[in-house]
DNA sequence: CTGAAAGCGCTTACAG
DNA sequence: CTGAAAGCGCTTACAG
C-alpha cells in the first residue's frame, strides 16, 4: 500500500483540497467546474477552502480528458522581423493575444527559420500541444498549408490568400489600394508611374501590382515594364531603384513612384534628396504600411494603412469555430484598408 | 470488459503502436525514450511503425508525469506595443524565442491590460502552463514581481533593475550610455544642454538622467532642472518641450538636447525645422533606441543601440537554469550599449 | 530483454 | 447530494 503524503509538498492536488474538507475528489471536481449536484453548504465549504489553499487544478491534467490545448501557435519566421520591420508584427500580435484571451485560449508563438519554424508546427499540433494555427507570414509556394491540411489542423492564414475552397484566410485590399494610390496620382497628372514593389514570394505584392496596372488600364494608360521593379522591403533597394530610375532619358523618367513599403519609399526618397530633386514636386512618391517612421521623413509620405487589429481579430474568430468543428462561412474575407494622404503625394 | 477499438480514430496512442508492434505499451515508452533495455531488432521493428503512422507522444500525458510544461511565459502588457513602438519588441522576442527553442522550451505570450496580464501570468503558472516568467516590461512598483517571488515561481527581468539579490535581471548600461552622450556634447563645446527624458515608471529613465548627471558634474557644469523633463515616448511631447526650451531667453536656451527615445528626438528635430533653425548647428540632438526612423530622420539620428538580442538570450539561459533549480551566479547582469553617431549630434 | 501494474491529477458515468 | 471506480495517455519501478 503506497504512502500517500502530500502535507509537505508545494503542489496541492484535487486530493488534498479533498481531504481537507471531508469529501470526495468528485466532489471537489463539481464545485471546479461549477456543476450541479452538490449542496450549496457543502460547495461554500469546498470554494473556501479552495480560495484560502490558492489551490489550481492542474492544466495538464485536464487537458488530457479534455484532449484539448486551449492553445494556438502562431508561428513566425524569423526573417518576419525584418520583413514587418515596424508596427506590424506587434500590432498583429497584440491584436491576436487580446482576441485569444477572451475567448480563453493562449498563444504560443513558434518562430525558427522556414525550416525549423515547419518542423516545430507540426510537431506541437502533432503532440497535442496547439488546437490550431495562425499564419502571418506565408510566401507564395510554401508547402507548410498543404502539410497542415493534411494533418487536418485547423489553420487561418493572415495576409495571404489560397485559391482552394478549403483554406480559411483573412486578407485586406492591397489591390484596391495600389489602384487607389494609383489613380490619384494619374488624376493629379501624373503619365509615368513607377511602381517599386516588393519582393515576389508575397501574393501581397503581386495584388499591389493588379491594382496597379488595373489603374493604368483603367485610365488609358499603357503598362510599361521598365517602370515595374520588384525588390526587398529595404531603404536601399528603393534608393537605388530610384537613381536608376531618373538615369533614364528625360521624356522616359517617371514623375511618380508607388512603393511597396514605407522603407522602400524611405529610400526612394533619399535618392531624390541626392539627386537634389523635390518630392513631390519633382517626383511624387507614395508608401505603404503606414511605418511609424512615414511620419518622419520629409516629406511625410502618403501611405496605407492595413487593418491589421480587425485583420488579427478575425482570424482568430475563424479559428475559433474552426476548432470547435463548425463550418466556415465564408472561409475567407478582404478587409479595407485606409489610404492616409500626407504631403509625399502631392496634390 | 470495455471495448477497445481505437482503428478507426485519428489520435493514436501508445497502446496503439504496441498492439501493432505485438509488444507492450511499456516497450514502446522505452523506445520512444531512447532508454537502454530493449533489443535492437524490437527497436527497429518498433521505430519503423511509429514512423509509419507518424505517430507522437501526447504532450499533455508526458507533462502530467514530468510535471513540467517546458513553457515560459513572456508578459507583454498592451501598452508595450506603444512603448516599444519600433523594433524592440520584435528583436527581442525574435531573440527569445529561438534561444528558448533551442534548448526545448516553447514560448507562450501573455497580452492583455496590467491587470489582466499579472492575473493570467499568475495563472497559468499556477495551473503549470508555464514553468518560468520572462518580464521585460516592468515599471517601477510594479507588485507582479513580488507575487511572483512569493509563489516561488522561476522569473528573469529584462531591462529594469531590482535592489533584491533574489531578484534575478538582466539589463543594459542606460546610465554609461547617456553619460556618453552628455560627455560628447560638452566636448564639442555645449554648456546647456537639455534632458528631454522618458516616463518616470522606467528605471531605465532614472538610469539616464543619472548617467546626464554624473557627466555633467564630471566636467564641472551645474545640474539645471529648468532644463529637463518627463513624458512619455512620444514625438509631440518632444515636439512642445522643445518649443518651451527655444522660448527661454537666448541665454538660457539649450543648445543641445539629449531625447528619451528616437521618436521624442524626432520630435524635437520637427521642433527645431519649425522654428526655422538647423540641426545640428542652432540644436544638436540626440536619440536613444536605434529605432528604424532614426536613419530616415533630417540629420540621421545620433542614438544608442541596446544589445537587445543579448539581452534576450542571456535571460533566457539565467531563467532555464533557475528552472532547473541551480542556483544562479550572478543573479543580474548588466550589458553595454553601443552608441551609433550620425550628423544629429554635430562635431 | 520484456510485461503487468501502479500512478501522474484530474473528470465522469454509475450507484446509492 | 455524494462517493467509489474507471479512465485519459503516458512512464517507471518491480518482477521474471
Amino acid at each position: 500500500m503506497p504512502v500517500v503524503s502530500n502535507h509537505h509538498n508545494k503542489k496541492l492536488t484535487i486530493h488534498d483540497i479533498a481531504e481537507l474538507a471531508g469529501v470526495s475528489a468528485g466532489t471537489v471536481s463539481r464545485v471546479l467546474n461549477n456543476q450541479p449536484g452538490v449542496s450549496v453548504k457543502t460547495r461554500e465549504h469546498i470554494q473556501a477552502i479552495i480560495q484560502q489553499q490558492g489551490y489550481r487544478a492542474s492544466f495538464f491534467a485536464r487537458s488530457l480528458l479534455a484532449r484539448q490545448s486551449f492553445a494556438i501557435g502562431l508561428a513566425l519566421s524569423s526573417t518576419a522581423s525584418e520583413l514587418f520591420a515596424g508596427p506590424i508584427v506587434p500590432e498583429l500580435v497584440g491584436s491576436i493575444g487580446d482576441a485569444l484571451a477572451s475567448e480563453g485560449y493562449t498563444l504560443t508563438l513558434i518562430t525558427g527559420s522556414h525550416e525549423q519554424r515547419n518542423q516545430r508546427l507540426l510537431r506541437e499540433a502533432a503532440e497535442g500541444k496547439i488546437d490550431g494555427v495562425l499564419l502571418p507570414d506565408i510566401r507564395i509556394g510554401d508547402d507548410i498549408i498543404d502539410k497542415l491540411l493534411e494533418q487536418e489542423i485547423p489553420t487561418v492564414i493572415i495576409g495571404h490568400r489560397d485559391e482552394r475552397k478549403e483554406v480559411a484566410w483573412v486578407d485586406c485590399e492591397h489591390d484596391c489600394s495600389a489602384a487607389y494610390l494609383t489613380r490619384m496620382l494619374i488624376k493629379q497628372g501624373h503619365r509615368r508611374i513607377a511602381l517599386v514593389n516588393g519582393p515576389e514570394e508575397f501574393y501581397a505584392c503581386h495584388l499591389r501590382l493588379e491594382g496597379y496596372r488595373s489603374a493604368l488600364q483603367e485610365e488609358g494608360l499603357d503598362y510599361n515594364m521598365d517602370l515595374v521593379s520588384v525588390g526587398p522591403f529595404k531603404a536601399d533597394y528603393g534608393y537605388q531603384t530610384t537613381q536608376k530610375l531618373l538615369a533614364l532619358p528625360r521624356v522616359e523618367q517617371p514623375t511618380a513612384i508607388v512603393a511597396g513599403s514605407d522603407i522602400i519609399a524611405a529610400g526612394c526618397l533619399g535618392a531624390v534628396k541626392a539627386a537634389n530633386m523635390q518630392v513631390p514636386a519633382d517626383l511624387a512618391i507614395t508608401g505603404f504600411d503606414d511605418n511609424i517612421l512615414s511620419t518622419f521623413t520629409h516629406p511625410p509620405l502618403t501611405t496605407v494603412k492595413m487593418p491589421l487589429e480587425q485583420m488579427g481579430k478575425v482570424a482568430v474568430n475563424m479559428l475559433i469555430s474552426l476548432i470547435k468543428g463548425e463550418k466556415l462561412e465564408p472561409t475567407s474575407l478582404i478587409l479595407p484598408c485606409s489610404i492616409i494622404v500626407r504631403t509625399s503625394s502631392g496634390s
